[in-house]
DNA sequence: TTCATATTTGAAACTGTTACAAAGTTAAAT
DNA sequence: ATTTAACTTTGTAACAGTTTCAAATATGAA
């Protein structure tokens, strides 16, 4: 499970690859499915006994600081983690709670956007509504997620 | 004040027009800077002495609701309410926290963007960096807003 | 005035996240 | 091997924005 190329990719990007960093950019790099903080802390705490929630929140952050992953923050329900830094959007279904990459992207021009005297550091493209699956199965009244 | 339009605006969106309803709806009318809570109850408190800031999120929610406003989560530093409902996207400064319109948006069509089996309700675009005023002053590392 | 209905309040609960001090780990220098 | 300094991790508590909720208040029809 202790990809090498994982302790690279972190080590490319500044980040000391601790074993406990080396699990949580190992799980991003392989589900790639936008995880929460919780999801991520669920799934890696029974193989690594000694993991805290803070850790996680920690190596999250730090990643994000130094640009290998994104944070996707589309609601207040837990921001959304994601190893694909190319800039595209997301789509969030509000019945099941996934998030879908959204690669397919109009062009953005800064001058059109009539933003010539900004300075832009990000641009986030968010999407709500009902996935196909959620969509057929008519599951169009749910509430949290 | 007590703007007789504003009443009926709220009437046209099937909302029962209160003294404090109105008193709400009226500061976003009037002041369109995409406002936080904070910043009603702040502007609206000293002469509306009874107000609860409680009364200002139920009126908020009941708007965004019967969708006389709209909400704009850009971060987790308090929600931005939005008198104006049509398609546009925003921009926040990091250095004052000011949020701006960005109104020519290209066109986004569900099929080109690969969405064709997604019902879609809702789209948001959101821009991050530093305004006109704070690149002149080189406020580009301020911590809060 | 009475009654039913709707609105508002204030406090407490809740959620996701951050701060922080103490404890543990690592690895270079001695 | 031992010391030392720097870094990482932990667990708890604090925090911010928001929601819940029961009690209090206002509204308005009968
Ligand atoms: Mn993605
Ligand atoms: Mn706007
Ligand atoms: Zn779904
Ligand atoms: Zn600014």
């Amino acid at each position: 499970m202790k990809n090498p190329n994982t302790a690279d990719y972190l080590l490319s990007h500044g980040i000391k690859p601790s074993v406990h960093r080396v699990a949580v950019m190992n799980f991003l790099l392989n589900n790639r499915i936008h995880p929460t903080v919780d999801t991520i802390y669920a799934a890696l705490a029974p193989s690594i006994r000694t993991l805290s929630k803070t850790t996680v929140y920690n190596s999250l952050k730090l990643f994000v600081e130094k640009e290998a992953i994104q944070v996707i923050e589309i609601d207040d329900k837990g921001a959304r983690y994601d190893a694909c830094c190319d800039k595209h959007g997301h789509f969030k279904c509000l019945a099941c709670g996934g998030v879908f990459d959204v690669f397919k992207m109009p062009y953005l021009n800064q001058d059109e956007l009539g933003l010539s005297d900004f300075k832009i550091t990000d641009c986030q493209i968010y999407y709500k509504g009902y996935c196909p699956d959620c969509v057929k199965k008519e599951m169009h009244f749910n509430s949290n997620n």
